[in-house]
DNA sequence: GTCAGTTCTGACCGATCGGACAGTTACGGT
DNA sequence: ACCGTAACTGTCCGATCGGTCAGAACTGAC
């Protein structure tokens, strides 16, 4: 990663982004972050408080566009919740690719940062799974919508070299065609 | 876990897959495996080389299938490499539930083993994906393929109360009708 | 210049980890 | 009873980790 212009802080998040997805969150440590952007261990825990500090702040923003989507499934009603499910976790897959993996890596410590419980990240995944199952509690309705979700999770995840707008339409495509609902 | 009457080397495998499924490999210590047996860590070490051992025989398994299931789709041609390749995948995952996750989930690590690098696993996975792909290098049907792959990986992992005779059912079913070809 | 505040660092600490080793117990064959 | 081997354990060790702290270096305001 080397050197650049932006400020310390930036460099050392954008780091520390690329390092836990590729080593995981545990399996990096704060002298690999501090060493990749060529400062001391001391002066990164200056800028953050503590390691997961640099997890929770990695993962705020897709945190709160998942409480967003989640809220906006909330309001609707039939066969929009569906549609509206798979639309909202297509753009997020594309818009945070790297964040998404992150996530999806490490849930167990994602999972355990205040900074994210005192949000309402709990119980997203089962309500988009539900969402995307129509409501159904068919096993066939269900397995269609875990592997949708995870599907989506995944192929964002992949860092295929694919420009937002054609990724995001093959998950769409794909996705409505996996639980039943293509469109014409 | 706590005692049973099998050997304590079958009863360290066993817990060691439900840590390594739940904490992640990195996550787990010796010590946690040998007190959930309630034997010493050294004894531990008695009965495995190291923690890498450990992984490795808890994969090899799954590796030797995988491997198999390879070797047996470049012995096909035609439509029935996407189907046999969806149908290997499925009744693996089906199989293997907590062995796909443990893969899954510490895929860094796994891929360090020597023991299940010098057996072929390598590039199982891209070859997976231009199979279910029918050998299609368009972003639509790649897309497509990945995400079949990557739902059957996290629904077989995802603990499902589901019998293996319903699961599979659901995945080959799903998993056809998103690649594209639904059996009628 | 100097002074205050921000940024940054080397040195250090306690905890935990994977692993090594010598020694002890349990046990089957003779 | 004796002995060799397998099974098991307590103890110790070096390495690594996340985190602390006192102070150096830089910065702009006056």
């Amino acid at each position: 990663m080397s050197r650049s212009s932006t400020g310390l802080r930036d460099r050392l998040l954008a780091s520390a982004l690329t390092l836990f997805v590729q080593h995981g969150f545990r399996g990096t440590s704060l002298a690999d972050i501090a060493s990749d952007v060529d400062c001391s261990k001391a002066s990164l825990l200056y800028h953050f408080s503590n390691k997961e500090a640099i997890l929770a702040e990695l993962l705020l923003p897709v945190g709160k566009e998942l409480v967003a989507l989640d809220g906006r499934l909330a309001g609707l009603a039939g066969e929009a919740i569906p549609e509206a499910a798979v639309c909202g976790v297509a753009d997020l897959a594309v818009r945070f690719r790297q964040e998404f993996k992150l996530l999806f890596d490490n849930m167990s410590d994602a999972a355990a940062l205040p900074e994210l419980r005192l949000q309402g990240v709990d119980g997203i995944g089962r309500r988009l799974v539900v969402a995307m199952a129509g409501g159904s509690s068919e096993p066939q309705d269900e397995v269609a919508a875990l592997m949708t979700l995870g599907g989506m999770f995944v192929t964002g995840a992949a860092d295929l070299p694919l420009d937002d707008e054609t990724l995001r339409e093959a998950l769409i495509r794909t996705a409505l065609r996996t639980i039943g609902r293509a469109r014409g």
